[in-house]
DNA sequence: TAGATTGTTAATCGATTAACAATC
DNA sequence: TAGATTGTTAATCGATTAACAATC
């Protein structure tokens, strides 16, 4: 099966916001529909469905529950992924908050920190714990996934420590790009960027 | 002036990321080496460096300082770009602490929210507002850029709200899909989606 | 000099849009 | 029925990669 590309996957959850707010009292939604409503062309949205596996109706659409489940299915949703938060500052604590995250299956377990003052405190009913307890965890429990939410200054170093961990998704939300071993697979969060593309279309 | 595809404008925000932080010791770097880092083929690290008028030694590469500085131009970094916070909870919170804003120009003045336990109060050094104090406040310093941090149900209706204000830009960091005038650029935050495209490679 | 590296053109690849027959 | 809307193919558009002459 080819990986789905980017893009797909984006408007895929943007599909999926919409059928799940905006549309939940309809019965089913038209690809034109969906195109007005997030500026694309109508025919793009019915090729992402069709990727889907669901089958629409020549008059009236498609089914919606069908649709918001398909699409779940395709983006694993219902697959439920673990991981830690490292840095329990305020990014790191927001995340821990974040309610979303359940809906699309990411458990945060824990959150781990260097400071005293935060280590043995909660967070989001989350504990934080000291970051020298990643090894053993890790090792019990098996996380593949972290989110990166340290100072820059500490990015890199923690980087090498949870690869050495045996950690193999980053979610990097620090400014600093990691070098990593190529079967580590960093996903660099740049939240600016999105605001710099808002303003470009002036 | 074609506007600059949001792919590029993302890559230059790595590349800038990269100059910053990884390089900042160093006088000049070559396209191999950004390549490298970010996994992308040299020729095009070129061509967005390019479309930046920074110009190259056939042996040694950019200057650091020139091409950082290149790219801060062409995004617009120095340009002061205020905005408001609408919704004062953990997210809301979050980005008003959210220490990298300033390095790409963005300000935020204020955040607003409907809770009168949280009216008065302060996060990040700034105040949180009465929501109703939005449209005086516009009107009077002009403010065309908000951050939309409110609960799901409320999206909508705030949205319809400060489009009445004057609001142009809307940085939209709930699940809902807003319906705006065509005049009004959303960009809708999907945090999640960047969790899932990067588990797509498996 | 020889090697490294740019700047740029041409070739390829992938994503989007246009168009329309099929059909509920 | 007539109209709405899908599913899909072909055409277009845009982005990436390959290739290489120029040159410091």
């Amino acid at each position: 099966m080819p990986a789905i590309s980017n893009k797909i996957i984006n408007r895929l959850t943007l599909y999926h916001c919409l059928l799940k707010y905006t549309f939940k009292e309809q019965r089913s939604i038209s690809s034109f529909e969906i195109a007005e409503l997030l500026d694309l062309d109508d025919s793009l949205v019915r090729k992402d469905i069709a990727l889907c596996g669901v089958l629409g109706r020549k008059k009236g659409g498609y089914p919606i529950n069908e649709l918001q489940q398909a699409i779940e299915q395709k983006l694993g949703f219902a697959e439920r992924k673990e991981v830690f938060i490292i840095g329990a500052g305020n990014l790191g604590t927001a995340l821990v908050n974040y309610a979303d995250f359940k809906d699309y299956g990411i458990d945060v377990l824990a959150l781990f920190d260097n400071d005293s003052a935060k280590i043995g405190q909660e967070a989001g009913g989350k504990k934080i714990l000291a970051l020298d307890k990643l090894q053993n965890l890790i090792a019990k429990i098996s996380i593949k996934n972290i989110i990166l939410t340290v100072p820059p200054q500490a990015a890199q170093e923690v980087t090498d420590y949870a690869v050495k961990c045996g950690v193999q998704f980053i979610w990097n939300f620090t400014p600093v790009i990691l070098k990593t071993p190529k079967a580590v697979t960093v996903y660099n969060e740049n939240i600016v960027s999105s605001f710099l593309q808002m303003h470009n279309f002036i």
